[in-house]
DNA sequence: TATGAATGAGAATTCATTCAT
DNA sequence: TATGAATGAATTCTCATTCAT
């Protein structure tokens, strides 16, 4: 019984805690670290700023908590998707086109988790983001991992799949801002295409045929 | 002789605004604008406070200088790479090795300019970087050019050239940054073989012959 | 209940502002306000600097405060004296004693005061006192009001009531300073002595009988 | 021959003082003491800022400089505007004559030599100004010798000559700061008629003709 | 002798963090 | 345990003054 309490209580705490930093995150996207104060938050947040340091050791902490939980749900979805199809080029596909969706669903959070993943890789607050390349190099590893699946098993054209992996994260991620930047001149369908066309149609092995 | 003093004065004011930019670069690209103060340039470059509000009138203005030179920098010299070469192929070529030159002689400038090329599209100091974007944005309007232009002169397939702009643009600053973090394992002669092979091979017609 | 704490924190939090308006005075007053630095007034009414920005926008506000706050008792008190006395001789015989009474008891409020009603009317920070100036300018049109009045009644002589405002106040302000520089020489009962034979003497319709 | 050499270059010099002090001036009356920085004072003087520092020991030097140049002019002005005059209230009505017409011909200079001469007492830079003040004292005195006289002269009644003084003076001077916020409705000829009948019209003995 | 570039102390203001209630 | 008032270090920027040319 005292669990139960003890559990109910946690459980709480947790919400509070993603309340802080679902809040926080509308804000540092919105305006970025330097022009976001913890009063700021707190007020969002409807929480006291001392509430926030009960949380989070300091601001800097809360902000490293926010990006690791994006890098974490992008990170496990894009791993999901990667699990999804019958062969190699089917869970490219899905890791295209989920990762899409979660893009264009949280662009917001997306822009962030960039400029940590791309932008912070040599800049802003260098040794925060540890952790959130390591995950992001998973991924990346992960989809080298399907290339290399995929040129094994015949369906791709034999090239270093560690390139075939950033290669195709990369116009998956430029093709995605261009559409932040102009929605109606770059929906992500035909961008899909694009890649189709660009991409796969040269890696795919001439006789592969699309299901 | 008085023109051949002020010149040579303004040639000194010149040179001492460029150490100043000089070293607020170096802190800039290592630290972030925020976690330099114009205490820490002007004790780098050996200047008094003062001094550097001579030259700029504020913090901000000083960034916006060193970012806005930067891109004037690297854009003309991707501009003038475009140029170079008897065929669109070869100039797509000469805009890759020279930029991967600058990209490989300037990589602290460059980590400066692309948090602003890329991640300030969506974040940081919206409205400083307006120009710059700008200027990125001819870049790749030229770039497409010449893509349209291989295209009707009949070495490129005919897919979208701004589409196909923008991919290569991306593959190339993948590369470079996937260099920037292990220069060993992604040298960029091998960079560029990969895009011939992923990009190229599938982008020239058939018949196309390499000179 | 709740309401209850709430007041008592509203006052504790007036007492404070007033206490940081006190000190502040004192410091305006004696220093002038370019000679005050908000470090000084953070020390003197002991708080952090910090503290004085949660009462005050600036320091700009927080002058202003002082004045305005000056201008408001000064004005009422003088106005209520206008009041007083079954004639109009009486209510301004009223208005001079009150007015002394206060300008002996806050001298250093005063003279801040009157920098701003005398001198800043030409200079200093215009525009910071528009309200104070209008607030100035009622009491003259109050005072106006009372020799008109006076007039109509047959006790004074027909003479400009603006001009003799004007008039009573310059000579009331000039012996008050008089007194500041040198109290024993121009004590303020001989001052209102003076004032009744240089003034009232020959303002007062020849049969007027004094009370 | 020397000698004249160096007097010319003593005129030359002093010329140039003046021209800094009058340029200084114009700026101090216009924007106050703080508003204005010794860059200002020297482009407007069209010399170089060390220059400035040949001629004054420092920004307060300058400031007293220019107001001690005003209160000697102004003083020596109205000095002489007492000598004028056939008896004493001749001499009196000259001074209020020349006094205003300075103060219409002077209105910049005329206000900040009021902010030091009144407000400054109590306030701004004191200490800087013992000097101005004791000749305004000078001019007090003087004037009160005059009544004096006419009182001795039987001229005027018998009250205390050092009251009458400042009573004049002030009257002079509401009146002319009245004229400077409206000239249209406070014209000096008709403030000076008003002061014939508030207080000269009391001071002077029942059968003095005016000539 | 005049210049004006360079200096750096000093001022206003902000905001992450603490801690008494 | 949550609060939010209070703190004061740190930052940007100004401007009187100096001094090498």
């Amino acid at each position: 019984m005292k669990e139960k309490r003890t559990a109910r209580r946690q459980e709480y705490k947790d919400r509070q805690r993603q309340e802080i930093m679902d809040e926080a995150l509308e804000l540092f996207s919105a305006r970025g670290y330097h022009q976001v104060s913890m009063q700021d938050i707190a007020q969002s947040a409807e929480f006291a700023v001392g509430t926030l340091y009960k949380f989070f050791k300091n601001k800097e902490e809360l902000y490293r908590a926010i990006i690791l939980d994006l890098s974490e749900k992008f990170g496990s979805a894009l791993g999901q998707a990667l699990g999804q199809g019958v062969d190699e080029y089917e869970r490219l596909i899905s890791y295209l086109k989920i990762g899409g969706e979660i893009f264009m669903a949280n662009t917001q959070a997306v822009s962030l988790y960039f400029v940590e993943t791309r932008g912070a890789r040599f800049n802003l607050r260098a040794g925060l983001d540890e952790e959130v390349l390591s995950r992001y190099d998973q991924i990346l590893e992960r989809l080298s991992k399907v290339f290399a699946a995929g040129i094994k098993n015949g369906i791709f054209r034999s090239l270093d799949p560690d390139y075939l992996a950033r290669s195709l994260d990369s116009l998956a991620s430029t093709f995605l801002f261009a559409w932040l930047d102009d929605p109606q001149k770059y929906p992500y369908e035909k961008s899909l295409r694009m890649m189709d066309e660009i991409f796969f149609h040269n890696i795919l092995v001439a006789d592969y045929v699309k299901s």
